[in-house]
DNA sequence: AGAGCTTTAGCAAACGATTGCCAAAAACCG
DNA sequence: CGGTTTTTGGCAATCGTTTGCTAAAGCTCT
């Protein structure tokens, strides 16, 4: 490395820590010390120190801390391919509810991805097995590989938020979502519904299953068949909320039994779907009930007004979070615990009793 | 430091450099300059070390290797302080556009905040000076401030995103909001309107002043008075969107001459005020026409279909990321320019000629 | 004042990579 | 085969902080 002492002045980072400790007149390793462990030096020369740190503007450099320690100050969010997955309206309640609880615990987040293709699952797994992140929430159901790297590998502390997968040793926070629907569906057969259309999110996701689940077993306790529901969609990604609503109208079209409720599987498709059907006459909820699920604040102010399965992302996050937490502060792989939150069904006018007609 | 070989083996994190070296059977030198630098190492050698790395798993420490050359490849956004400020819909598209270019150049992308408190001010500067990050996007008109430190001092490059910040040396990508907002009023004038509603933002925002402006010149440009337009709000944030627009609503219904357009700042408003306006037996567009702000997909499906004028955020992102590139490779502090990318309106059923009546 | 205590200085070895340097080895060429 | 060029090996310093150690210093208390 050449000898650059000749140069005037370095066009360095910052003060350095030995900086502080040259201005506050003490040791190096007394300011080290000073900074992270309070406890363990006189308050007077603390003080000292804090000042003239202060006065300097100093900030301790995160990657030689980093790399000394042997652990950063930073977590990642993995999320699925498509961002909208379901929850789109609510991704950014969600990093919020996230973010805030890792900032109270000095960390910081880091989006490890919001597509996912190989480059991505490359990127995610750099930053795993790099060092770079602490920890890791996810919000996917299949976990990053590339090459002969996965995540599943890695020592990484990991949480899952939204999907379960506790059976892959993952702590995982979910909503009720099997029962909030069933919940729902039962609320419309007492309200007179025999007959239900279904708008299915991607076939296989997690989600799609637990919704429609909850849907067959309120079919189930109520004595009706299985045949009482028309499942539409399943084809298109969630990505797509607004499309499969569209296209679900034109299905709904050429039913020559219609059906009286609609359940749909996310708010997106819930709207689409709507402005799609009244645009062709149908009345809402006279002729056609609809539920959805997300509980996105846009479906107060839809006409009619959308009753909406709300999940209270902001407090999942937060337990998300502090689950990270535990599992980074005792690295006990095996209990993996499956944490579920209560969604609750916010009732609007968007559904009311069977037309007696049909 | 204690010596610590008689433990069994250490938990730590992976493979080494100096393991690829060992099963390649080449030296540590020669792995770094073939992962870092292919051209400067033969072909064989480098195919042999690519094989040794890829059958370990390796994955070279990215703090270690930041330390050393002082740089991180890692980008922090640092976002205002309601998540929404007039773009809450599209912040995901957003962050997919910037995430996606800086993944092209090997960059992370790391979200300093999503509140604005005094915490979070904190770990953006920490962030900036602590050597974490190597660049910035900032979407706020206020550059972060800490104790003693401010951003602005720091030598970190940054672009500003959708708020013009040039005359603060900050390269910026903005649309042509006032450009926008005139247009689409000459057009509601040229309909025969005559009488406005204008749905504001926070007062002093960025983007309210420009919209408002905008309205303002269609009016002079047409020989209107400034008081064809009445001013409703202002005095919430953009984060209350939908509130926004049920207050406006209670103060049209008070007006004793109404207005016969109304433009809103955002997407969020117009819904919660064409709803609620819509209760109170109003008819849009035949008695109201409305416009607005942010191009939220959701206002195809509204009713009517809501007229927005849509901003090219994905495209802005991209933009914002390569003017950072740019900044990161020829650090010239001075030269910032303002980047207009072109937002335009997209006509829908909410808006048509005014009534001859009024 | 000396014993017993807490606090600090100073030293040095890490953490895992990059990089300049020079010599050794290998490859290439006529 | 000698000479030239290309490629490697080894060494050592470096990035900025943490941390264990020992010894020195400062303090309190009898």
């Amino acid at each position: 490395m050449k000898n650059n002492k000749d140069l005037p002045v370095e066009e360095h980072s910052g003060p350095l820590m030995a900086d502080v400790a040259r201005l506050a007149g003490v040791a190096i390793s007394t300011v080290s010390r000073a900074l992270a462990n309070p406890g363990r030096v006189n308050e007077k020369t603390r003080a000292k120190i804090d000042a003239a740190a202060k006065h300097l503007g100093y900030t301790p450099n995160a990657m030689a801390r980093g790399l000394r320690v042997g652990k950063s100050n930073v977590v990642m969010i993995v999320l699925p391919g498509s961002l909208y997955y379901g929850v789109s309206q609510v991704i950014p309640q969600v990093l919020q509810g996230i973010n805030r609880s890792l900032s109270q615990n000095g960390y910081h987040l880091m989006i490890a991805n919001l597509d996912r293709d190989e480059t991505s699952e490359r990127h995610i797994l750099d930053l795993a097995f790099g060092g770079t992140v602490r920890g890791a929430i996810i919000l996917s159901s299949d976990l990053p590989v590339d090459g002969g790297r996965s995540l599943k590998d890695s020592a990484l502390p990991i949480v899952s938020l939204l999907f379960d997968m506790s059976h892959a040793a993952l702590p995982s926070v979910v909503t009720n979502d099997r029962q909030s629907v069933r919940e729902a569906t039962s609320e419309l057969i007492a309200l007179g519904h025999k007959r239900f259309l279904y708008l299915a999110g991607p076939v296989g996701n997690y989600h799609d299953n637990e919704r429609y689940l909850g849907v067959l077993e309120a079919l189930a306790a109520a004595g009706l068949s299985e045949k009482a529901v028309v499942r539409s969609g399943g084809t298109l990604d969630y990505q797509h909320g607004f499309q499969i609503g569209v296209a679900a109208a034109a299905e709904f079209a050429d039913l020559t039994q219609k059906p009286t409720a609609v359940i749909a599987t996310s708010d997106d498709m819930a709207i689409s779907f709507m402005s799609c059907v009244q645009r062709t006459g149908w009345k809402i909820p006279e002729d056609l009930s609809i539920v959805s699920f997300d509980g996105a604040p846009v479906c107060e102010y839809s006409s009619p007004p959308l009753s909406t399965i709300e999940q209270p992302v902001e407090e999942m996050g937060q337990l998300a979070v502090s689950l990270l937490m535990e599992r980074i502060d005792a690295p006990e792989r095996g209990a993996a615990a499956r944490h579920v939150i209560s969604s609750k069904l916010i009732r609007r006018e968007s559904f009311g009793p069977a037309r007696p007609s049909s």
